[in-house]
DNA sequence: TCGTTGTTGTGAAATGATTCACATATCTTC
DNA sequence: GAAGATATGTGAATCATTTCACAACAACGA
């Protein structure tokens, strides 16, 4: 059951999989290419691109390059993305060396913590007191954080994110979050994926029914 | 934009907001309360309940206890769900010890790895070869893993998990991977989230613009 | 006891997403 | 340069999800 992306989250798709197939040293594509490698139908591919003006041609189908410039357009791409990263603990510092941000243009320019003890403004990735997250965030022009903080914090740290000029939250604390007009979050709760997967498990496609 | 969930998901949030207001000792809840928190129509909490057969009372509305007994069975959460953690590097080791666990009844017994510097079968919370893999899952009836894995070694693993009896598998390395008839793979790629942050922040809400 | 009030449970309607199907355009070959 | 083959782009049809709307029923008050 491959989870039910959305259009956005298909753009993305489109793009990683642009790549892979440039690398092979393919020009051009159709669009019963890209619905096979991601097990969609080519039609929805069709409309997808249609609704953003990504346009082929017919019988010779659509330029990679075109496309990728494009959907990196698009996707903002096409300037390295900065953002920083709010909670220094066990998750925070994993995702502070995390490798795969680098590969899709993403910067982490700084961390965030109240904790005296890891607090380090020196350090190449430095890591500031919570204090000066506001005037911080203006300064550099971040408009995206991750939270990374423990559950009891995570309302009153959301209201220093909300008080900034943060635009978008990733938000790792187990605790669902609700933005407001102008903030954006999307609540990654690892504890609840896990209780997905063993609910998908245990009705392997088929729902409704009672335990038997 | 509080992206959209699947009813999978809604019964975990039905679950946790049960629990909050049976903490503030309430005993009964309406479905336009259930709703208000999390954002629902009242008519879709209905009809949600009633696809499970979860059923309350007319002008009384749903017993928060029996709910919550209910749900619990539902979403496997009346006993302790066992995982294991496939990769121990920053990520691996940061969820290894990840509070959010215990709390939703989630139990790491073991951590794999192919690296002999970090394998250590004695240790709290074992950390064994990925050799030992198949016979470990079986023996203790695990059906749920965690990947966390450098890119480059994801496919490789994957084989490993698909030829044990591993049933479901939260991906974290920047892959997407594909699951087979038995089993069903959930992608968490964080840059893919950040990149749709970044989407989303930048059409807040309209879709379908071109970029002006 | 009986009307009034308020909430469930669920068909029917509305909305939203995906697929179908085909007219249209471009390449290829003869 | 005409005929044939193949892919796009999109309106219409289908399928899925959500909301509407209301009958049926439980509690309460007079």
């Amino acid at each position: 059951m491959p989870m039910k992306l959305d259009i956005a989250q298909r753009l993305s798709q489109y793009r990683s999989v642009l790549y892979k197939l440039k690398a092979l040293g393919f020009v051009r594509v159709f669009s019963d290419n890209l619905g096979d490698a991601l097990e969609l139908s080519p039609a929805l591919v069709r409309k997808d691109f249609s609704l953003f003006h990504l346009t082929g041609n017919k019988r010779v189908g659509y330029q990679i390059d075109d496309l990728l410039a494009k959907l990196n357009r698009l996707l903002g791409k096409d300037k390295t993305q900065k953002i920083v990263i709010v909670g220094c603990g066990k998750i925070g510092q994993a995702l502070m060396s995390y490798s795969g941000f680098a590969r899709e243009g993403i910067q982490v320019v700084a961390g965030f913590d109240t904790n005296p003890a890891v607090i380090n403004p020196h350090a190449p990735l430095p890591i500031l007191d919570l204090k000066e997250f506001g005037p911080f965030i203006k300064r550099e022009g971040i408009r995206i954080a991750i939270m990374a903080v423990p559950d009891n914090a995570a309302a009153q740290v959301l209201d220093v994110l909300r008080g900034s000029e943060i635009r978008g939250v990733l938000n790792f604390a187990p605790v669902p979050l609700r933005g407001g007009d102008h903030c954006i979050i999307r609540n990654i709760n690892i504890g609840l994926e896990i209780e997905n997967l063993f609910y998908h498990v245990k009705f392997s496609g088929k729902l409704g029914g009672r335990t038997p």
